[in-house]
DNA sequence: TGTACATCAGTGAACGCGCGTTCACTGATGTAC
DNA sequence: TGTACATCAGTGAACGCGCGTTCACTGATGTAC
């Protein structure tokens, strides 16, 4: 607790905003992001609908503020599981980023579709969220890196044509030393693989197909760390 | 035209369904799903609220329509991506499905976000979207099979332990022969990045990092293609 | 070919509901002297 | 320590809006004889 609330006002004003953000977060698991409701929230909480008008000036910047707290807690949580293994274990910590990732969306369904699934009609995300949003790549990338780093290569990488080179040169330019292109084009296929696999499971198109949802995953996770010369 | 309408009433309800769904469509793309307004379809069309009644019975079945419609299109898009290349052309067939499934994305990005985006709350899609829903992958599995039949395998395969070969064994056994285990796990990989590729970028998550898309996913396939022994 | 009847398409009013946001207000909390 | 004033939280009514669905109805289209 970095600065405790002062004045009685203030610790009241924190309290309230919170229980707000937390019931629009169930109210989010309801009924989805385009049908969260001011009024709802206040009906749940006892209070007038025009109340929370002192918290949150908008609906939208309500529903920026759970955007911005998701984007946190799932970079929370998939930094924790990079850091849970050594750092020199890139392969712990390649499947502890990853199985963060699934645990996490698995925990907060409604979450995760709302910073990665449809975007929300009439909702533009402002700069806000960026920033929170960059959590998860930066912790892949970092990891990247370091096997760059102690001398590994991504199996199998196909030559990058320079105009790929250039399209991702800002993420390869993005750690210190920077990543090979080849070694761009794997970390994003492996971030694309862990997003569509997770989306997939989650939005319920794999429930005819794959028995062991949990299972397949550990493979595929397995798979792309063996790709990504991690093992 | 299997069946020319035989009655100018049948001619007119063929032609008003259409008109309809066309609509409702079109809505989509403004106001997202959940927000789907069957009073707002029938205010364009000119005509009564309750007219629409006389064509869907409710509001979720006209969803359902726009879904079965939906995983159709693409279905077809796909199969014709997949039939423009010499069949032995495996290369050619896989380069033809995946970018068949971008550009149908980006042509239609209501439609997939519908399809592939977060389930809409308070919907269930009913069984009529399975059958269609299964079309592309479907068509990725027919290529795979082909790849193995000639005698191709995956590239630097892990090993596939027996709780996932069992997890999987549903989707193996779709193609006859049936697929082995370490190629079952490279499609459904190879499916899962290609979904998740093109759901990040249609809902905004690489516009910070990648600058042209179209080459990186260009790039993405044909890894693809090598990682599934294709080229 | 003509007529009687059945079917269907489309209307407009109504039911009952929920929404985001504003506004003038009351009463409590905090602050400066 | 006490008082006067400013700030803030919360209320309840109101504005103006849109929604899905039902229902009794009119008039056109189709069908059986």
């Amino acid at each position: 607790m970095p600065s405790a609330p002062q004045t009685a006002r203030a610790a009241a004003r924190a309290e309230l905003t919170r229980a707000i953000l937390d019931r629009a977060g169930e109210q989010l698991a309801e009924t989805g992001p385009a049908a969260l409701s001011v009024r709802a929230v206040a009906r749940d909480l006892g209070m007038a609908s025009s109340a929370v008008y002192r918290y949150f000036p908008s609906r939208d910047v309500l529903l920026t503020a759970l955007l911005v707290e998701a984007y946190d807690d799932l970079g929370a949580a998939v930094e924790a599981g990079d850091g849970a293994a050594r750092p020199r274990d890139l392969r712990g910590r390649w499947r502890g980023i990853a199985h963060a990732l699934r645990t996490w969306a698995h925990e907060h369904p409604h979450r995760y579709a709302l910073a990665y699934g449809s975007p929300v009609p009439g909702y533009a995300a402002p700069g806000d969220t960026v920033q929170p949003a960059t959590r998860v790549p930066f912790a892949l990338l970092g990891l990247v890196r370091d096997a760059q780093v102690t001398g590994r290569t991504p199996v199998q990488g196909l030559r990058v044509p320079a105009a790929e080179k250039a399209s991702v040169a800002r993420v390869s330019a993005f750690t210190t030393p920077a990543l090979t292109p080849a070694y761009t084009v794997r970390a994003l296929m492996a971030w694309q693989t862990l997003f569509g696999a997770v989306s997939l499971e989650l939005f319920g198109h794999m429930a005819e197909a794959v028995l062991d949802p949990a299972a397949h995953y550990a493979q595929v996770v397995d798979q792309l760390a063996a790709d990504l010369g991690l093992s």
